[in-house]
RNA sequence: GCCAGAUUAGCUCAGCGGUAGAGCACUGCUUUCGUAAAGCAGGGGUCAUCGGUUCAAAUCCGAUAUCUGGCUCCA
C-alpha cells in the first residue's frame, strides 16, 4: 500500500508503522475510515448535483454511513443513483484527499452560509486543532481520519433517504439524510445487500400476510395487533412454555383489571411520571379511570389487601398483563412497537438478604427460556443515573452489589451500563441476539424501592418490626407482541415444532387413502399435536406445495403400502427427501420434539 | 409528532386524463394423479376516504385515514 499521501492531524505516531507494514489496505484504514470517506465523497457529490445545499453531520456507523442535507427540494430515490454516479466521476477526477490544518478565523470564513456546519464549529472546544479534509472543490470540517485516495479500490451503495432532525433534536430543522454503505471489496458488499434482502423476507409483516399469523386495522386503529389462529398457536405454545417455567419457579399466577381510578396511578408516580404515555380518563360513575400502562401498580394492591409476614416470602407474582401505551403514530412497527400489548410481568417482594438469591433465580429463568429459542443474549448492568433519582446511596450500592452478586452466582458475565438504571433502582438488562445478528432488548431485572415506599408497603420481621420489603420488577420475554414478532424474523416463519402453529400435515395420495389420513389425524389430535387434514379433493403434489408454503415441519403422506403397513412416508420441512417409518415411531419423535422443546426437527428421540 | 414516499381484486403488481387488467388465491365441473402448482369455466374492485379541477379523474390538486423508510421515544 502506498501511505504517502495518508494525511492525519498531526501527532499520529503510528504513520511511519503503517508506511512500512505494507499491510493490505483493510489494515492501514479501517472500514469506518473507508466509510467516512465515502460520506464526504458523498456529499461533494451533492454540492456538484445541488448547488445551495447545507451540510449537517456524516458520520460512519455501524453498516455503513450516513450524511444529513438541507436542501429545497425533497430527494428521491432516481437522485441517489444520479449521486453515486457523480461519487464515482469526483473519486476518478479528484482523488486526494488532503488534510489541512486551520485557524477559527479562517474556519469561520471557509464555513460561511454553512450554518450547521459553524454550529458544529462552536461545538468544538476553544483549545482543540481545526482540520479540514478536501478533495478537488470541496472540503469539509472533520476531524478525520480518512483515507489517502478516493481512487483506491472500494465499493459502495447508496441505500435510502430519510428525514432527521438536526442534531437529533425534534425542535430544530429537519434534514434529509441519505444512507449508504460501502466495502473494501465486492464479494463484502453483496454479502451485505444479500442480508438486507434477507432481513427483507423475514420481515414478520410480510409473513404475517404469507402465513396468516396477524393484522391490523384502520377501523380498530393504529397500533393494536389482530392475532390470528395461526400466531394464536405460537403465542398458546410459548405462552405454555413461559407457565410451566414459572410455576416450577415459585411463581404463582395473578390477574388484575385493565382499568382502576386515576387516583391509583397518581400514588404509583405513574400520572407524574409517565403520563404523556397514558390514556386519557374516562369517568364512571363521574369519577375518573384509566387504563393500565403498567401491572404494578395491581400487583402492589393485592400485596397490600392484607398484613405481610417475612414467613411468606420471597412472593413471587406473574400475570401475562396487558397494558396499553399512547406511542406517536411515527414510531408504530408491525408487532414489534405497538400501543396496546401483553407484558410477561411479574414482581417479587422480598428481603434485603433475599434480593442477590432472587435475582440469581430470575437470571437462570432468562437463560432456560432464551434456550427454548436459540438466543444468545449479552447483560448489561445499568447504574445510578447522574441526576433525578430517589433513594440513598446506600441503598443504591447494595442493590447494585445484589445484582453482581446475583449475577456471579449464576456465572452471567455484565457489561456496564454506566448511569443507565431506572430513577427508582439499577437493573439488569438483556439483549438477545437473532439469527441474522441483530440485536434485540427484551429482558429486563429492575430493583424498586420506589414503589414500596409510594404504597407505604410493609411485612413484619422475625423481630416483631415492621420492615419494608424490596421489589423486583421483570420481564423475560418482554412484551408477547415484540418477543413473538422477533421470533418470527428469527425463525423466518419456520418455527421450531413445540411451537409451530401447525406441527404436522397429514396428506393422502389418493382420495380413497382419506380414511387412513383421518384416522391418522385423529390419533395425532388426541395426543395434543395441532394438525391438518388435507384429505379435499385435489392433488397430492398440489397439497405437498402448500404444506411446504405454510412451513409446516413434518407432512405424513399415506398411500396403499402406508395404509397396508400402518405406517406413513414423513417428509421434514427443509427437505425434498421422505423416510418412511411406523406410525409408532413418528408419534415417539412427534413427543420426543414437543416434550423437550428441540428446536431441530433432525433431533432423533433415544432410543429405549 | 416530524420529513419523504406509498395506498388499484384476498395476495403480488401493471395501467398514470377517454367508462378497470394479469398471475396466484377463491368457487363449480372434469381429473384419482407416489412427493413443490392437472384442465376448463366462473365469481370478485365506488381504483383508501372525502372534497376540488375538467366535457371526462384510478390517473391532476387538496384534506383525512392507514402503511413504509428514518428522526425522536420505547416492551
Amino acid at each position: 500500500m502506498g501511505a504517502s499521501g495518508f494525511i492525519h492531524p498531526a501527532g499520529d505516531d503510528c504513520m511511519s508503522e503503517l508506511q512500512e507494514a505494507r499491510e493490505p489496505v483493510e489494515a492501514a484504514f479501517p472500514l469506518s475510515t473507508l466509510r467516512h470517506s465515502v460520506a464526504h465523497l458523498m456529499a461533494s457529490a451533492v454540492a456538484k448535483l445541488f448547488p445551495g445545499v447545507r451540510f449537517g453531520f456524516g458520520p460512519s456507523i455501524e453498516h455503513g454511513f450516513y450524511y444529513d442535507f438541507d436542501l429545497e427540494e425533497p430527494l428521491t430515490d432516481k437522485d441517489l443513483r444520479k449521486i453515486e454516479k457523480e461519487m464515482r466521476r469526483i473519486a476518478k477526477r479528484s482523488p486526494e484527499l488532503v488534510c489541512h490544518e486551520v485557524t477559527r478565523e479562517e474556519a469561520r470564513k471557509r464555513l460561511a452560509g454553512q450554518d450547521y456546519k459553524l454550529e458544529a464549529l462552536e461545538l468544538i472546544p476553544q483549545d482543540e486543532k481545526l482540520t479540514f479534509y478536501e478533495h478537488g472543490d470541496w472540503a469539509d470540517l472533520c476531524e478525520g481520519p480518512h483515507i489517502d485516495r478516493l481512487d483506491r479500490d472500494y465499493h459502495f451503495k447508496l441505500l435510502n433517504i430519510a428525514g432527521a432532525y438536526w442534531r437529533g433534536d425534534e425542535k430544530r430543522p429537519m434534514l434529509q439524510r441519505i444512507y449508504g454503505t460501502a466495502f473494501w471489496s465486492q464479494e463484502e458488499l453483496d454479502e451485505h445487500l444479500e442480508w438486507l434482502e434477507e432481513i427483507r423476507l423475514r420481515d414478520h409483516r410480510r409473513l404475517a400476510t404469507d402465513l396468516d399469523l396477524f393484522s391490523s386495522h384502520p377501523e380498530a386503529g393504529s397500533g393494536f395487533v389482530f392475532w390470528h389462529p395461526n400466531l394464536g398457536a405460537v403465542r398458546r405454545a410459548v405462552e405454555q412454555a413461559w407457565w410451566d417455567l414459572h410455576t416450577r419457579a415459585g411463581y404463582k399466577p395473578v390477574y388484575t383489571p385493565h382499568v382502576s381510578r386515576e387516583s391509583l396511578f397518581s400514588v404509583s408516580g405513574h400520572l407524574e411520571n409517565y403520563g404523556d404515555l397514558m390514556y386519557a380518563p374516562m369517568a364512571i360513575d363521574e369519577l375518573p379511570y384509566r387504563v393500565k400502562p403498567m401491572n404494578c401498580p395491581g400487583h402492589i394492591l393485592i400485596y397490600k389487601n392484607r398484613g405481610r409476614s417475612y414467613r411468606e416470602f420471597p412472593i413471587r407474582w406473574a400475570e401475562l398483563g396487558t397494558v396499553y401505551r399512547y406511542e406517536r403514530s411515527g414510531v408504530l412497527h408491525g408487532m414489534l412497537r405497538v400501543r396496546g400489548f401483553t407484558q410477561d410481568d411479574a414482581h417479587i417482594f422480598c428481603t434485603p438478604e433475599q434480593l442477590s438469591d432472587e435475582i440469581a433465580g430470575v437470571c437462570s429463568l432468562v437463560d432456560e427460556i432464551m434456550g427454548y429459542f436459540g438466543f444468545e443474549y449479552t447483560a448489561y448492568l445499568a447504574t445510578r443515573p447522574a441526576d433525578k433519582t430517589i433513594g440513598d446511596d446506600e441503598i443504591w450500592e447494595k442493590a447494585t452489589q445484589a445484582l453482581r452478586d446475583a449475577a456471579k452466582k449464576v456465572g452471567l458475565k455484565l457489561e456496564l451500563d454506566e448511569g443507565g438504571g431506572a430513577f427508582y433502582g439499577p437493573k439488569i438488562d438483556y439483549k438477545i441476539k437473532d439469527a441474522l445478528g441483530r440485536e434485540w432488548q427484551n429482558s429486563t431485572i429492575q430493583c424498586d424501592f420506589n414503589l414500596p415506599e409510594r404504597f407505604d408497603l410493609s411485612y413484619t420481621d422475625s423481630d416483631g418490626m415492621q420492615k419494608r420489603p424490596i421489589m423486583v420488577h421483570r420481564a423475560i420475554l418482554g412484551s408477547l407482541e415484540r418477543f413473538v414478532g422477533v421470533l418470527i424474523e428469527h425463525f423466518g416463519g419456520k418455527f421450531p415444532f413445540w411451537c409451530a402453529p401447525t406441527q404436522v400435515a397429514v396428506i393422502p395420495i389418493r382420495e380413497q387413502h382419506a380414511d387412513y389420513c383421518v384416522k391418522l389425524n385423529e390419533e395425532l389430535q388426541a395426543a395434543g399435536f395441532r394438525t391438518e387434514c388435507m384429505v379435499q379433493p385435489g392433488h397430492m403434489n398440489k397439497k405437498i406445495k402448500e404444506a411446504q408454503h405454510a412451513q409446516i415441519p413434518f407432512m405424513l403422506i399415506a398411500g396403499d403400502r402406508e395404509q397396508e403397513e400402518g405406517s406413513v412416508a414423513v417428509r421434514r420441512r427443509g427437505t425434498r427427501e421422505q423416510e418412511e417409518m411406523s406410525f409408532e415411531d413418528f408419534m415417539k419423535l412427534a413427543k420426543h420434539l414437543d416434550d423437550g422443546r428441540v428446536l431441530e426437527l433432525d433431533h432423533a428421540p433415544a432410543k429405549s
